[in-house]
DNA sequence: ATTTTTTTTAACCATTTGGTCAAACTTTTT
DNA sequence: AAAAAGTTTGACCAAATGGTTAAAAAAAAT
């Protein structure tokens, strides 16, 4: 029956997210994926002949549903401080709801780029097509700033305190989850706020290299 | 003879160092860490009985070294702009130099919070005496912004370019490892001036809450 | 209804890995 | 020089783990 295939497909793969994406591939245990899926041990193997297949499949899926919604958050016509807006609410959201995921990229393509890599050409990431018109939409309203700057500074910010959810939880919140939880989320203001006070002081600059 | 034994002991943590900082605590393995460090691993057992008790003991020199800097170089008397030159300055050498150690902490802190908080104790890394005058400091230099905010928006433009160094150089550099590192170089400056013009910015606001 | 195919399970296997132990070798003490 | 203490090694062990296999159970095809 393939419905019956699809929902035990499903239960593994949801499984397997979780354990993967909080443990990594390396402390992930194929007994606690099929535990947690409600299965034998044996049946993961079935439907995914091993461990690195498995991890392939879950983290293609993540991939692909980022780059989409990276794409279609980048288009023309809307102006830099909407983009920065629109990036920022997009992937706090994204990030809270699943917290492990930057750290687990960055483990995981340490351990293994070429995995993750194929993943990232599969879900079409191209920066050349990302950069250039931004820098050209830069200019043109005036932010005399490198793209690449401006990319990663804003992704720094809401990545990071993300990833370092356990340290900064403890460390500047006491333990506090709601603290901090209510901190991120008011993130989503002050760093599109930090943002454009910045390129603000980018627009007095003479166009440079 | 005890010079041989803090030589042998010597060779253990730096190798230890080397492999749990680039697998961590779970991929390290005790046969790699005394293959290189050139010694038999049951040495490895005599010298440190567990793997926790190396993990732990190599941990915590780390936490201690990073502490003491970061100590060291928040003093009074130094300007926001200067204190936020010095600590971009520092940092992106010292990441640099251990360019897997934001992975490695982001890591270990999720895999086993109380072995890391452990070790942030005993570098005395204490947010309140930092935080507090700070604050105070902002405010007497003009700038009401949430001293949070400003702190940790540094430390993310700086730590997180390095720590997803495999991505960006392949991603936005194209597998170019010297424009990768100039890069990075580079933004020692372009950090602290994207910094201080946001910080412009935060002059006009009133005081807020 | 019965044969065939697919799905699921329990028992088992090979390898890896952290860790132990007794013996050998070195250094220090007496 | 002999004994004692400390250091180093190779052989070995038990547990964990990814993976296999043969058989049972369920579903689909005939």
């Amino acid at each position: 029956m393939t419905e019956k295939e699809i929902l035990t497909e499903e239960k593994i793969a949801e499984a397997a997210r979780e354990v993967f994406i909080e443990k990594g591939m390396d402390g992930a245990r194929m007994q606690e994926i099929a535990d947690k899926a409600g299965i034998n041990k044996s049946l993961l193997h079935y439907y995914f002949r091993t461990k690195e297949k498995l991890f392939a499949f879950i983290f293609l899926k993540l991939i692909l549903r980022i780059g989409d919604r990276l794409g279609s958050l980048m288009q023309e016509g809307v102006s830099i401080e909407n983009k920065v807006k629109g990036f920022v609410d997009l992937y706090i959201d994204i990030l809270l709801k699943n917290p492990f995921l930057p750290n687990f990229i960055l483990n995981e393509v340490t351990r293994n780029p070429e995995a993750i890599f194929e993943g990232f050409a599969a879900a079409k990431i191209e920066p050349q097509k990302f950069f250039a018109p931004l820098e050209n939409q830069l200019k043109a309203e005036g932010y005399n700033i490198d793209p690449r700057d401006f990319v990663i500074n804003t992704l720094s910010m809401v990545i990071f305190p993300i990833a370092g959810r356990p340290i900064l939880e403890r460390i500047v919140f006491n333990g506090d989850k709601k603290a901090y939880k209510d901190y991120i989320l008011s993130r989503k203001k002050s760093i599109v706020e930090f943002v454009m006070f910045a390129l603000e002081g980018y627009k007095k600059l003479e166009t440079r290299v």
